[in-house]
DNA sequence: CCCATATAGTTCAGGACACATACTAATTCT
DNA sequence: AGAATTAGTATGTGTCCTGAACTATATGGG
């Protein structure tokens, strides 16, 4: 049964709700450096210094949270202890991609340890081979992680491909050549003794999230994501959050129609940004046909080309930038977005594209998206991964109380 | 501050939010007819029936629910005693448009009385004179209301144009020649008894939420509603609420780009929805410059000639139809939508537009959004009105607390 | 007609938790 | 050294949900 306001909340409020809530409040205010006292998260959230003092005490059995002794010397009055976020706890970060497969862990002040990619030839492979590979890995990560005295709260694997992540089912993974195949026993596996287990996400999700969390996003607050890959595909971020949609699958610019009376695209539309900015796209405009068999190796050509100043590799890429500023501006329109961060090739062809996007967006919605608000994505291949971890230490955040006896 | 999640939740929960909640959970179960009884809602919320019917002798209290006395006889056991909203408490909407006034009172079974428009031409005139002549529509009806043993609730006023809500200022309405106008000291004179006072509201906004709660929004749950008007504007509605964005005007569909070669839009863009399917830009494309001098009247005859066949005028609106079916799709694409509820001309000219938009959007979007999830308002001028005084209603069964003494 | 059974709704003790107030602790200013 | 100032803790009170016992009102069988 539905509320009126039709969210899902026909849980009643218990009495003990209000203190899940203040646990999850109060270590919201507790930052990796911040030092807060209790005293200052008292005048933050308007608890009252005993609930702090409670509330923080329950934080500490969780491991999450540290004291970090004795705090500013040189002003009156008794020193507050600080509190930080632990830098032990951590979450495996997983991405499962056409050319290989990485994993990492990701501790609380947003560091990466661990890393560790392996190139591996995944398309078309067996689910079960390709994520017994990984599991691997996964294992190696954390044990390291062990060794050095980390605590696993969860994790997260990012997939190029639709996913149902409550069920832990890749719906569609046209690069892998995968349909309807459910990873999650495999997901179980990952991180056994994980309190908050692994979860399933979209690569372009992920990345979008990684980008809110430990790169340009986070200056933005609301922006839309758009990953370039084979594909093009997208996240939205608003409210410092992913913003899924009715459907789970908002941020799909690369079906947005461009281009009207342009070519049929594969998904059986016509004019779609993805018929104009995907590699393929790009690489057949810009007449590379060689430099090796895969898209990979072919991109790495384009890079050369437009390194050599070949005039057709540059014309192709400002096509593309021209076309990704109309699918921008749409969605700019649609969600009432003011700014952008491009990743996957639109970042490591960030020099050539962004003149194009620029003049675009200027022609096609002036003081819509201002040119400071258009960030390349430096997080690279790690984007990915460093999401679907973080998701899962947020998790752990917005539920302290599941750690604790 | 903010918490980890972006919510503005820094509120410190404190015991009573529980029964704040509860309250709110418990109305939310109460319908126009629904006939619950206590029982019921305690086995649908998992509350106890001692608190339910704690909860329910507040609400009681507050007068938005009524017992319907001993329901359900010719099963075994004690009969329970049938609860729903009762019909006294009513909410004012009102409308202020380019060429009319209107007002009403809409109770929480969705009944609209005391319905009245006026014709007054808005366009140019100063705030405080058309919002003194709004005044005594209001008045008049408040008090048809009082004498009909209903109480005021709240009210709304929706304009045309980018509102303010939270300062009550109308900051832009290109159609009326207003700008920065502050309304807020004549809402609050509109409805001076009511507990939740008068909120301002955009027109498209209000149209699209009277289409989810009295129209056929209902059946969708989740979709975008354009509204054609001299521009084009819309509404995003998504889990039962409106979808207002980061800067709260999201669901602009009239300045998607839908033909990358096209004419200058007034927004300083080009290809804009509003530059091929506004009234003005379809009524230029079929030729019809005479007919009257305001837009309305050569709407008129407009459908006039498409009713006598006219091939020019026939092509116009099929052209709109056509690229209103390319916005269409990339708003789907960008907040996963799939369903769309078209009013005001795209309305009256369904018979038309409809045939041109379903090929466009199959055309570009296969599968995306199905025939059927394509609907034309219903509400004609009250939708307006209606989604504002909605909107009040929803704000009080929302926090009914804030009846209670 | 009376009693078993079933369901609706109320009363009351118990527990969780935030709050207000008063207290102790630790530091700086004079 | 003592006053002033700020941090954090201890204790009693009020709110409100829970669970169990209780009352109220219906049906159905003997």
């Amino acid at each position: 049964m539905r509320d009126r306001d039709g969210g899902l909340t026909m849980a009643p409020g218990r009495v003990g709700d209000v203190r899940r809530r203040n646990l999850a409040l109060v270590l919201g205010c507790i930052g990796p450096d911040t030092r807060a006292t209790r005293a200052d998260i008292a005048a933050a959230t308007g608890l009252t210094k005993a609930s702090v003092s409670s509330l923080v005490s329950e934080l500490l059995e969780t491991g999450l949270v540290e004291e970090l002794g004795v705090t500013r010397a040189g002003e009156r009055g008794r020193p507050g202890v600080g509190l930080a976020l632990s830098s032990r706890p951590v979450a495996l970060g997983a991405e499962l991609n056409v050319d290989y497969l990485a994993v990492g862990a990701v501790d609380l002040h947003g560091n990466l340890h661990f890393h560790e990619v392996a190139e591996a030839p995944n398309r078309g492979r067996a689910p079960r081979e390709v994520l017994g590979e990984l599991s691997g890995l996964a294992a190696r990560c954390a044990s390291a992680a062990m060794d050095a005295g980390m605590t696993l709260l969860g994790g997260g694997l990012a997939v190029p491909g639709l996913v149902d992540p409550a069920r832990g089912v890749v719906l569609a993974a046209p690069n892998l050549e995968w349909r309807d195949a459910s990873l999650s026993p495999a997901l179980g596996e990952l991180a056994p003794e994980a309190p908050f287990g692994v979860a399933l996400s979209n690569e372009a999700d992920s990345a979008a999230l990684a980008e809110l969390w430990y790169g340009h996003g986070s200056a933005f607050g609301a922006y839309l994501y758009v990953s370039g890959e084979v594909g093009v595909g997208g996240g939205l971020v608003m409210g410092s959050k992913l913003f899924a949609g009715p459907g789970g699958h908002a941020g799909e610019v690369g079906h947005v129609v461009v281009e009207p009376g342009g070519r049929r695209c594969s998904c059986g539309g016509r004019g779609c940004l993805e018929t104009v900015a995907g590699q393929e796209a790009i690489l057949a405009a810009a007449g590379i046909t060689d430099g090796g068999s895969t898209t990979a190796a072919r991109m790495a050509a384009l890079q050369a080309a437009l390194e050599a100043g070949d005039a057709q590799a540059i014309t192709a890429v400002e096509r593309a930038g021209h076309y990704l500023g109309i699918a921008v501006v749409s969605a700019a329109r649609v969600v009432d977005l003011s700014a952008v961060v491009l990743g996957g090739h639109f970042a490591a062809l960030s020099g050539w594209i962004r003149p194009a996007l620029l003049s675009s967006l200027d022609g096609f919605a002036p003081g819509v998206i201002a040119q400071e608000a258009v960030a390349f994505s430096e997080l690279g291949t790690t984007a990915a991964l460093r999401g679907a971890a973080g998701a899962a230490l947020r998790r752990a955040l917005a539920a302290p109380y599941a750690l604790l006896a």
